[in-house]
DNA sequence: CTGAAAGCGCTTACAG
DNA sequence: CTGAAAGCGCTTACAG
């Protein structure tokens, strides 16, 4: 059905060696044995085994991604990221998506991607000390996104410095005049928090010190990183008796669930509160929320680059901080 | 470094050939030798290479799939449908992410799940004839997702009644007593049209010349399937004289772009304007939309159980039709 | 520049 | 129930 490398040997007149050769640009072959090669394997639509390549290589030109939910936004962004730059060097993207802590169980303990790829990607998940271990059984150049500079040092790093951009964004709250200023966290009650909850809120905190407002733990809720939470986590900042006139959300999607209850609640944005977000979600310009960008898709695409470049021979785990911004939109605005 | 099947074997003192069948749980071996191989791989640490395995059978245990764009909502949810089954029967997920019109061609031209894959599920894109004919040429299952009864029919279907679901949503509307309904069509410039877009359209035309309404062109909008096309499409609609009291948008990204604009004109919903969407998006009920429910996940998860069964033997290729359900919230009431 | 041959790590008739 | 051997389709020294 399919030609293997001996019919293209047999139909050009020449052996497996060479049409391997020719095939794949190595030196060492006549410009007309290869143009025959060529034309020859043209004819018989001949294309390679990966297995068998694979087999003797021991290189399977694919990388493998491990995301939590691959359905989230963040994931999503992060994935077209890797794999657009994999697609560009003739790699193969293997998806794992953990999906809930029994995949993530699951994945570790049995590490599909064995012998799988020749690297990995894995997206915001803070490794247990086994974690990382099983990991690096597989002997592949790994690189991290999004899970802060503390961890394995022998893998590549790719994060954005969440702590400063926090900070960033409750100090324009704190410039606009606000010091009430409640915080919708990405905390949950998992055993392993996000790096980039604990981070931001730690922005959020340095930023209230810095400018000497008093840190009232009332003012900081739990949203889980979700609509809902952030909805939730709003209607319980506005049962205090003094409820903050701004607040900043850990994401996007928890803003947007803020802004609802606000809403509903018949406050105006950003005349009775300012709400300010993090991730420039593709919904955050269309309600005009002032949020942090960062690019997630950037994120994903320069993991891509260190895997391959570590497949390439480069020594040194690479380390890369990509840059935020705070992007000023309306629903913030001085305490009046 | 990591240890094959010979080594086992010499540690077992048995064949390969032995370690291989008592390894799969194949019959003919003694339950003895069995144990004693199974306790020497788990002593070895012994791994399986895929590559050898796949050489000999031309099994991959890997199943590809096709999306035009990972990062939206739809196509996450789909994936992460197709993950969760091919996870429980101990299959890889290969992704390829089309990403835009070049990505596309690439990817039909180069069939880069060549050898690769087992199966392959597609979704969402209406195929040209070369385009099926290139999957085909793959010689494996085929699931489509989403692409309507006309595909091919060698191939698995997967899909929603477009159709019937959007005539449902504008019979709502018409029920509770509008006659001038605004359509957000997902129809865009693109060559190859969704067919999604195609046959919502169909149902809200359908819909309305059931009830006698006059179909009226300038009340059908193209919004891309995207927010701002939704929230562009409705400014549009209320520049008519004549404008709707109602609006389909053919989906709920669509639809949440419609109602920004609606908040940003001072239009109340549904008290000067109702709106039903189309997905049951995660946002719709944050923001109280009707809308028409589709499984996203489960499409995903039925397209992989389509091809396994082919894998396992099945013959005929299957069509399933996901149910819907109009689910209403406070987005639409009758007309004052 | 080219080819013969070994070998990558499995599975599968075939024989016993 | 078990093993010897061939073979899956490539790549890679080695020799010429």
């Amino acid at each position: 059905m399919t030609s293997s490398i001996v019919d293209v040997a047999r139909e050009a007149g020449v052996s497996t060696a060479t049409v391997s050769r020719a095939l794949r640009g190595l030196p060492r072959v006549s410009p007309s044995t290869r143009r025959r090669v060529l034309r020859t394997a043209e004819e018989l639509a001949y294309v390679i085994s990966p297995s068998a390549s694979t087999l003797v290589t021991g290189r399977t030109r694919t990388v493998g991604v491990v995301v939590p939910a691959i359905q989230r936004w963040f994931y999503g962004q992060v994935v077209a990221g890797i794999d657009s730059v994999l697609r560009e060097n003739d790699h193969d993207l293997l998806l794992y998506n953990l999906a809930d802590g029994g995949g993530r169980a699951r994945f570790f303990e049995r590490m599909p991607p064995r012998r799988r790829v020749d690297g990995v990607v894995v997206v915001t998940l803070p490794l247990a000390e086994a974690e990382l271990d099983a990991l690096r059984d597989l002997h592949v150049p790994l690189a991290l996104v999004g899970v802060g500079p503390s961890s394995a040092s022998d893998a590549s790093l790719v994060r954005v410095d969440e702590e400063e951009a926090a900070a960033g964004a409750v100090q324009h709250l704190l410039n606009l005049g606000h010091r009430r200023i409640g915080l919708i966290a990405g905390l949950a009650a998992e055993p392993l928090p996000f790096v980039a909850a604990e981070q931001r809120r730690r922005g959020y905190l340095r930023a209230l010190r810095r400018a000497g407002v008093p840190i009232d733990p009332a003012l900081d809720i739990p949203g889980n990183f979700e609509f809902e939470g952030g909805a939730q986590a709003m209607a319980q900042l506005l049962t205090l008796a003094d409820a903050p006139t701004a607040v900043f959300a850990a994401s996007d999607e928890m803003a947007l669930g803020a802004l609802r209850t606000l809403q509903r609640m018949g406050l105006r944005v950003p005349q009775d509160m300012s709400v300010v977000g993090f991730d420039d979600h593709e919904l955050a310009a269309l309600v005009d929320l002032t949020t942090v960008s960062q690019g997630v898709h950037a994120q994903g695409a320069t993991a891509a680059r260190h895997v391959l470049a570590a497949l390439a021979g480069d020594e040194a785990p690479r380390a890369s901080i990509v840059p935020t911004q705070l992007v000023v939109r309306g629903s913030t605005a001085a305490l009046r």
